[in-house]
RNA sequence: GCCCGGAUGGCGGAACUGGUAGACGCAGCGGAUUCAAAAUCCGCCGAGCUGACACUCGUGUGGGUUCGAGUCCCACUCCGGGCACCA
């Protein structure tokens, strides 16, 4: 018997799919449509084990929602713009467009192996021409409804490289290349405004019922939607033009336990006193080196300067605050200024202890006294009473927020404000690979958008990556063109955008790849809205809201329908794939294939030396524990692969992958063909007429069939593949361990392999189509519907339940599914263990749950 | 630092809405087959105590709610993701 060849059969099947096109789409208002999305990858060269989890889950999805009747739309394409490139072409001279497409057909070379069911006719690259020209559409149209504008705004800079760097280009304050300490720099840089639409992406949230709720609720709280007071505080010894501070406050109960002021370094307060203060204007140099980056901001150590300004607290003109310039304040969050109350809030108390300012607690816990209420080494931030506050002494917080509201407002001090903690998106990029901002700067008319039958601005070919910089900024010829307007001579901007707005619109265009415009009308409402997307959860946020602003933006500039403002119907994340990491004696990382295990323990193939094992962590080049899909797929087969990526882990938390494991998948569908094979001489011919009164052994793989097909589609469809496929592990256990003889037994065993090999093909397709064929079949499994458990197969005649005397478990018995609930009791009560356990006495009470459990309680 | 997750045998995990903890797979152990090995097949497999039945303990830690908690509540520990120029 000949075993199971993956390398002839495989490419076998993938051929009569081509051949086929079943995975071709085509629009059709007649049937229901289904789009199967997964997160498109970036080129980086190589495929890694992370795209075929990814991928074969959305292919699980695909591959089932077609067979359930629906017309499929499951397209493929690359995220190919980006920094990488950059660096390949710096580090080797390669240019980034020919390093881009290279990577993009190798890595499309090791993706076309694993049989995904996608549409590769729809297949692009946001770095080709035809897809950014229609991007700088979107963005001409956009800044024509007023969603572009250009601000200042920070940028990391090195000053020796002259450049901007990224934040992971910034290490320990550091450029990555240069070593030079990075500072920020302003810059005028472009802009969409997501603020405009923080409210509605806000809202838009509850109504995303399909998207995992910790998702969910990351995007609220980054949106950061909160309820404040915006005031000014009156200062004294100020630079004019600064004779009010406006700070915004989400707690304005706490003003009278108020110390100090403090303001951002990049605050113009603090930029008018720097001016004359060189000791000031050198600490702010300090908080600059900082960085742009949230995270070194709140991890950096505390600091403040002292100004020597003082403001006037607003209900008391004799009580002066002290205004410091600090490090921890953001200029992109609320005004720039805060006023601080260090009993009620972690940071200003820890600011508080080490300038020697006043902590005087004003809210106090129920059923504290507040006399001896003290605040020692931690902020007191939940509710109480109000106290050491005067007028607002005996309110609760919500009362004290509102009466100090209606107060200020009164005093036309200020008002009640609502505040996001999103910013605007800043867009612009100083660098070259990536999609062109499509405006001229013209010394007459200033800023002019490019005219659209222009488009593409395309990048210019002829660039050099030999010195730091922007490749367009010193481009002999570039940058000259006539102004669309006054035809004069201007300039082109040599910004371009970043990355994640060609990743916000790519969905849309799939729906109409090759369209003259950004979208196609028809095409878009046929096919939109996504309804499975599929990614990683690290991009829960910035990708996943950057998209659903921009699906608003195209809606407003009539690109996409109103259906569409939320384009992604569904949601999955999926976790990271991960691997034990080996390191030999001198602290080399090895890689899974250096390593070899002898006796039981792991050492090095080359040399016998021993390794030591370390914990299993995301599949990183830096760690080297990666394995490689393609040398799997060579070894094993695609089926084999995609079989054990789903086999090990709930989809979404991380896998980790193993050889072992890898090579059980293997030996388990090596398995699956010889049951098949060992079979087909004792099944009856397809379609002949199966007997009156089948044994109870025909009856009972009948019945295992209709469970596991009930079972296996409830899993896919709740995303739980790993649960989907340890039932058709136990199902195919069923088969094997089934009389060879009886009446029925063939009819039984030919219904039992014909619904293992359809509810496998999602995961392992080609198999699949294999033993489908060698069943007789003649459609391919790819082109048959989805099989259907008869609901009379499903029911058992008795079912097991448990018995517990006061809460543990002390029998089992079996009874009629007709059961009432006091037969159920009597017969618990006669179970001689449990009559053990009752040592004659009678119950307190039992509780007797039909189906599930017995609860004796003495 | 802030926001969001996660933790169950030697390992990956299962346990539907609070109702038999450990399905299924891996590793391990024992056996069959074989000249031998590979492959395959059969059996055992949380810990303790047992000849066996039984019993006791057991879902990161400490408390709580309940007839009953892996599941709910409170407080912690450790690990992972994100933090706006990595994609």
């Amino acid at each position: 018997m000949a075993r199971y060849n993956h390398r002839e059969v495989e490419p076998k099947w993938r051929k009569a799919w081509e051949d086929g096109g079943c995975f071709r789409a085509q629009a059709d208002p007649a049937r229901p449509k289904c789009y199967v999305l997964e997160m498109f990858p970036y080129p980086s060269g190589r495929i890694h084990m992370g795209h075929v989890r990814n991928y074969a889950m959305g292919d699980v999805v695909a591959r089932y929602k077609k067979a359930c009747g629906f017309n499929v739309l499951h397209p493929m394409g690359w995220d190919a713009f980006g920094m990488p490139a950059e660096n390949a072409a710096m580090e080797r001279g390669v240019h980034p467009g020919k390093w881009t497409y290279d990577n993009i057909a190798a890595m499309k070379a090791q993706m076309l192996p694993l049989g995904l069911s996608l549409d590769w006719s729809r297949e692009f690259a946001t770095c080709d021409p035809e897809y950014y020209a229609q991007q700088q559409a979107l963005f001409l149209d956009m800044l024509e409804a007023g969603l572009v504008y250009r601000k200042s705004s920070m940028v990391n800079w090195d000053p020796v490289d002259m450049t901007v760097l990224a934040n992971e280009q910034v290490e320990n304050g550091r450029g990555w290349r240069s070593g030079a300490l990075v500072e920020r720099r302003e810059l005028t840089q472009w802009f969409f405004r997501i603020t405009d639409f923080a409210e509605e992406l806000l809202e838009g949230i509850d109504r995303l019922e399909k998207w995992p709720e910790k998702v969910r609720l990351m995007q609220r709280n980054w949106i950061g939607r909160s309820e404040g007071l915006e005031f000014r505080f009156e200062t004294i010894g100020a630079p004019e033009g600064h004779e009010e501070l406006t700070v915004y406050t989400t707690r304005p109960d706490t003003l009278f336990g108020a110390s100090f002021c403090a303001v951002a370094a990049d605050h113009p307060l603090a930029k008018a006193l720097a001016r004359e203060n060189a000791e000031l204007a050198a600490f702010a140099e300090e908080c600059r080196r900082i960085g742009t980056s949230e995270e070194a901001l709140e991890k950096a150590e505390k600091k403040g300067f002292d100004t020597g300004v003082r403001v006037r607290h607003p209900f008391d003109p004799d009580w002066q605050l002290p205004v410091y310039v600090a490090n921890f304040i953001l200029m992109d969050y609320g005004t720039g200024a805060i006023f601080g109350c260090p009993a009620h809030d972690q940071r200003d108390l820890d600011f508080a202890r080490k300038y020697g300012l006043p902590v005087t607690p004003v809210v106090c816990p129920e059923g504290q006294d507040p006399a001896s209420f003290v605040i020692e080494d931690e902020a007191y931030t939940g509710p109480g009473r109000i106290v050491n506050s005067r007028f607002l002494d005996g309110m609760s917080v919500d009362e004290a927020k509102a009466e100090v509201a209606r107060r200020i407002e009164q005093a036309g001090k200020g008002e009640r404000k609502v505040n996001y903690r999103l910013r605007d998106w800043g867009i612009s990029r100083q660098r070259y690979w990536g999609c062109p901002i499509p405006v001229l700067h013209c010394p007459e008319c200033g800023v002019v958008p490019e005219k659209k039958e222009n488009l593409p601005v395309r990048l210019p070919e002829d660039v050099t990556f030999d010195k730091p910089g922007n490749p367009l900024d010193r481009h002999p010829t570039w940058r000259d063109a006539p102004c669309p307007r006054c035809g004069g001579p201007a300039k082109r901007e040599t910004d371009t955008m970043d990355t994640f707005v060609d990743s916000s619109w790519y969905y849309a265009r799939f729906t109409a790849p090759r369209a003259k415009t950004p979208t196609d009308p028809e095409a878009v409402d046929y096919w939109m809205n996504v309804d499975q997307y599929i990614g990683g959860v690290e991009h829960a946020i910035l990708h996943l809201l950057y998209s659903r602003f921009f699906a608003r933006a195209m809606h407003k500039t009539g690109h996409l329908p109103e259906k569409c403002v939320e384009p992604f119907e569904a949601l999955f994340t999926q976790g990271m794939v991960c691997h034990e990491t080996y390191r030999a004696q001198d602290g080399r990382w090895l890689s899974p294939d250096e390593v070899r295990i002898v006796d039981g323990r792991h050492v090095e193939a080359a040399t016998g030396a021993p390794v030591e094992v370390g914990p299993s962590i995301k599949m990183s080049k830096s760690k080297k524990n990666v394995v490689d899909p393609t040398d799997i797929i060579d070894q094993y087969g695609a089926d084999t692969a995609r079989w054990f990526i789903l086999s090990d882990s709930p989809p979404d938390r991380d896998v980790e992958w193993t050889a072992a494991g890898a090579e059980a998948a293997w030996r388990f569908l090596q398995r699956v063909w010889r049951l098949t094979e060992d079979a087909l001489p004792s099944l009856p011919a397809r379609g002949a007429e199966p007997p009156a009164d089948p044994c109870e052994a025909a009856m009972a793989l009948r019945r295992a069939t209709h469970r596991t097909i009930a079972g296996v589609t409830a899993d896919i469809e709740g995303f739980a593949f790993n649960k989907a496929i340890a039932r058709i592990y136990e199902f195919v256990n069923a088969i094997s361990k089934a009389p060879a003889e009886g009446e029925g037994m063939g009819h039984a065993r030919r219904e039992a392999l014909s619904a293992l090999a359809q509810l496998m093909a999602p995961m392992a397709p080609h198999i699949a189509e294999e033993i489908w064929s060698a069943l007789g079949e003649t459609k391919l499994v790819a082109q048959t519907p989805w099989p259907k458990a008869d609901p009379a197969l499903l029911v058992e005649d008795t079912t097991p339940i448990a018995v517990q005397v006061n809460g543990k478990r002390r029998a089992e018995i079996r009874v009629p599914r007709e059961a009432s609930r006091e037969e159920i009791e009597q017969m618990a009560l006669a179970d001689d263990n449990v009559r053990r356990f009752l040592d004659g006495k009678t119950p307190r009470k039992v509780i007797v749950v039909p189906g599930r459990i017995v609860n004796v309680v003495l």
